[in-house]
DNA sequence: CGGAGCTCTTAGCTTAGGCTAAGCTAAGAG
DNA sequence: CTCTTAGCTTAGCCTAAGCTAAGAGCTCCG
């Protein structure tokens, strides 16, 4: 299918919207120094694992991604470009609905994916400018081209029992992997800036008790290493 | 092409971004009150005849636009009602860019086509909201579901010579089919709020003169045909 | 009245992007 | 050593939506 009107020549290669999002998906994958796996994007894009091994021969190619001899999915120096510019585009129109439009993350990363593909570089632009270029997403994550305002973070698991730290960074990964988790969270009052203690863990679990507050939260290891924090010396065992 | 995550049964009717595209240029045109044709249509949206010939097909199939046995093309009931949720989240995007984002019209209506499609209901509410529920887009068609601030209007070229009046609203079908003369007006000055005197036109000729500020301009009566403006009592003969 | 020229449709092709069914390979269980 | 399971691909099918080429049906004009 040709998108009309986009046929004119050499035009600075069109995309489509599926392009956009498998772009999108491995990138955020990549991002977390994890292996992209077809079933992953799969999982991510709640398609068939069929559709992604043909996608992905489309997006190879086109010039978009490699594939390793193990399968492993990695983006070109043309695809990283690409998405990096679609995060960018994601991220700033999630922060416009959650700064201006003042909605709930979860609704604005949707809200994001459907309407990133369709904003213009201009439009982008003048967005933008208008929230004064910021640096993250609303759940911490850089905007690229951008240093977020944090330092070195680590992830909340890494903390030591009694030290504490100050949530910057919630990862896609979690974001996308662990919704009902972070909903769970959210109602615990976990968002960036919420001030987390590590409890006492006597014996590993595969679960850790954390402290927001005045309460005591249990949450999987796992998810606990998507959530990023900078660590602060005041602890208060 | 079945979207992916739209297939969940009785969904609610999920349109594809060109049958959207196929109902808002159709509701234009039948909203001046013209004969919806297929070349016309083609035109629009910038493809061929026999892609226009189908996907009329589909979209007669579907339930959203009756075909006449003169091959005239109407909304259904659904189609309407489909089209005017289209039409209007088009004319409130494009308020937004002019009115929020400052961008000009021509390119307002042209990111406001894509933008449109991505736009979901809760998004369009609070932008709504957020501009104080303006009654029509920026060349003043408006807003379904709205009632502009306008009385009644006339076209341009019914002003009688001398007469003179306020721009308010400069159809869809203008800015379409003669969008290079509409540019070429907006250089002379010529947008909603503009006042206009008609010149004194010895003969019928297909072109008028009409005068803007102390500027006499000549326009094409057929384009003259699409702005319409509310006649003042106040002639300046 | 017959042809010129529009307009529209039909026929036939292409690509994207979904799907299921059926295979293959590699790794772990018994 | 065999069997199962996970993960991936291939094969084959579907629809949407674009295209060109060719033909049908008006309408108007000489």
């Amino acid at each position: 299918m040709t998108l009309p009107g986009t046929d004119h020549g050499d035009a600075p290669v069109q995309r489509s919207e599926t392009v956009d999002r498998y772009l999108e998906v491995i990138y955020c994958i990549a991002a977390e120094g994890e292996q992209v796996r077809p079933s992953r994007i799969a999982d991510w894009l709640n398609v068939s694992p069929p559709t992604v091994s043909v996608a992905i021969q489309r997006l190879a190619r086109d010039g978009w991604v490699d594939v390793g001899s193990d399968r492993s999915v990695s983006l070109t120096e043309t695809g990283e470009s690409a998405a990096a510019g679609i995060i960018r585009r994601h991220r700033l129109v999630e922060r416009w609905l959650t700064d201006v439009l003042d909605f709930d993350w979860a609704t604005a990363d949707i809200e994001a994916g459907r309407l990133a593909h369709a904003v213009s570089d201009e439009v982008l632009e003048r967005l933008d400018q208008m929230m004064g270029e910021p640096t993250t997403c609303p759940h911490g994550n850089p905007i690229p081209g951008r240093s977020p305002g944090y330092g070195d973070l680590v992830p909340l698991a890494d903390l030591a029992p009694g030290e504490s730290g100050r949530v910057e960074r919630i990862s896609e990964i979690a974001e996308h992997e662990a919704r009902p988790l972070l909903r769970n969270l959210g109602e615990h009052g976990v968002s960036t800036g919420t001030r987390i203690t590590m409890a006492e863990n006597p014996k590993p679990s595969g679960f850790l008790d954390i402290v927001i507050g005045d309460q005591t939260v249990t949450i999987a290891t796992s998810v606990a290493r998507l959530i990023w924090v900078s660590p602060s010396s005041a602890a208060k065992a």
